[in-house]
DNA sequence: TTTAAATATAGGTCTGACGAATAGGTCTTT
DNA sequence: AAAGACCTATTCGTCAGACCTATATTTAAA
């Protein structure tokens, strides 16, 4: 373990701390699953004390880069970080940013078009069966009209993120976590009514039949369907509320 | 402000603090810019001391969703979520992840060449002028011999940040922080000599050109000119290595 | 009226202590 | 001797209260 105890000029020391020890986690001086001093020693190390070490270190596990245990063989830990460990903190920035009305929904529309049509693409030339059956469990609970609304938006997110997966690209995977736990859902909350529930599962078939037959071209015109639909159900709610409103 | 001061049974105090705040912020029960209670004051409500408190609010300020200011004016913010914002939590991972092997260059080629595509048709259709003078000054910038390689990298980044922001579409801005802070400098580690750079900066020029004209697919096909080359670089220093080791 | 100092507020840090969880050793029992 | 229960040491988790520091506001002086 090798660490730079040197004290920084600017910014809280909590914060200096935070940075420093990130910074031995991401150029590697720190490795995964390394336990690091316990906070005592760390504090010792730093010149600072405890509470200060663990404000540091609650920032370092805010971003899942390490985490902690108790116990004798307890301590901090650096973690291996997976995509699946950011998504909540992507999902919290893009759910504000969606809610404070940064996006509007052609926007997002726009970019669930063109970059879910990257992973159709890949999908159909390298899935797997195991994401195949994947998408087919989902498509049964969403046909099956005893699933609340709730659990078919989960499932809709879920048949999303098989369909990513089939693409067979880890970069393209981490990326699609925003569009997957933050846009889908905004966009989804259009589609609440039964009949349209029923439209949705049509057009998954359809998407996973073409990926199945690895038909590029026809995923993503099943993809392109369904966010036309998904589109015209936003148009089709906003008028008629102004409608409501109006008379 | 509202807030519920029930009490969870699951996960650490702070933890349980920095959730019930969090999910505040996000379902708009705290607005933005609002100021939260005092540290005291959100201890004795909740029935914690002020360090646990401490511990909690810094978790949320490592996601950038609070800010704290000293003085009387003072206090803990919720603060306006923006893309950039992200950028250093995603950086952080996606660096991590890639430090840990957990991609190979040819599927962070392929995902920098699908993704970076889409913006490049968008950006020869959406364009405004202070995207194009963004990436000549950057072209400019690669173009000094007398810059760095630092340098060259950040510029590097710069331009392509540049490229994704003229496709004026914010949802696709926020997902392409992964591949523009994480990716690209994996990708450049390769490109360091000088006419390696010169290279680099005549495809640069080519797809700035591109966008220019709007002509969306002379844009594409630079772009992955740009990428054929960085792949060919980088199979001929691996070569280059072995056949190094091995004489 | 303008400037400068005092003050109050709220976050930042420290010291010291105790509680809680857990791995490993020790002791007892079979 | 082996298997179990119990104890203990280690380390994070939390608490309490205090003092320091930065800053907006107020007050006083020039």
């Amino acid at each position: 373990m090798v660490l730079n105890y040197d004290s920084v000029v600017r910014g809280s020391v909590a914060k200096q701390v935070a940075d420093s020890i990130r910074e031995a986690i991401l150029d590697g001086r720190l490795k995964i699953n390394e336990r690091l001093p316990t906070e005592e020693e760390l504090a010792r190390r730093y010149g600072i004390s405890r509470p200060t070490v663990r404000e540091a270190l609650k920032r370092l596990a805010a971003q899942n880069l390490i985490q902690s245990k108790r116990g004798p063989s307890g301590g901090t830990f650096v973690m291996r970080p997976d995509p699946a460990g950011l998504s909540g903190t992507i999902t919290a920035a893009a759910t504000l940013l969606v809610g404070v009305g940064a996006f509007d929904i052609d926007e997002i529309i726009t970019a669930r078009r063109e970059t879910e049509a990257i992973c159709c693409r890949l999908a159909a030339a390298n899935h797997t069966q195991d994401e195949l059956s994947a998408m087919e469990a989902e498509i049964a609970l969403q046909s099956d009209s005893a699933t609340s609304d709730e659990e078919f938006c989960a499932s809709d997110v879920r048949f999303h993120r098989a369909l990513v997966r089939a693409s067979r690209n880890g970069p393209l995977d981490l990326m699609m976590y925003t569009v997957i736990e933050a846009f889908i859902p905004i966009t989804n909350m259009i589609v609440v009514r039964m009949r349209e529930r029923q439209q949705v599962v049509t057009l998954h078939r359809a998407l996973l039949e073409a990926i199945r037959g690895r038909d590029a071209e026809a995923a993503v015109a099943a993809l392109e369907q369904l966010l036309d639909y998904l589109r015209a159900m936003y148009s089709a709610t906003l008028s008629a509320r102004a409608a409501r409103s109006a008379g």
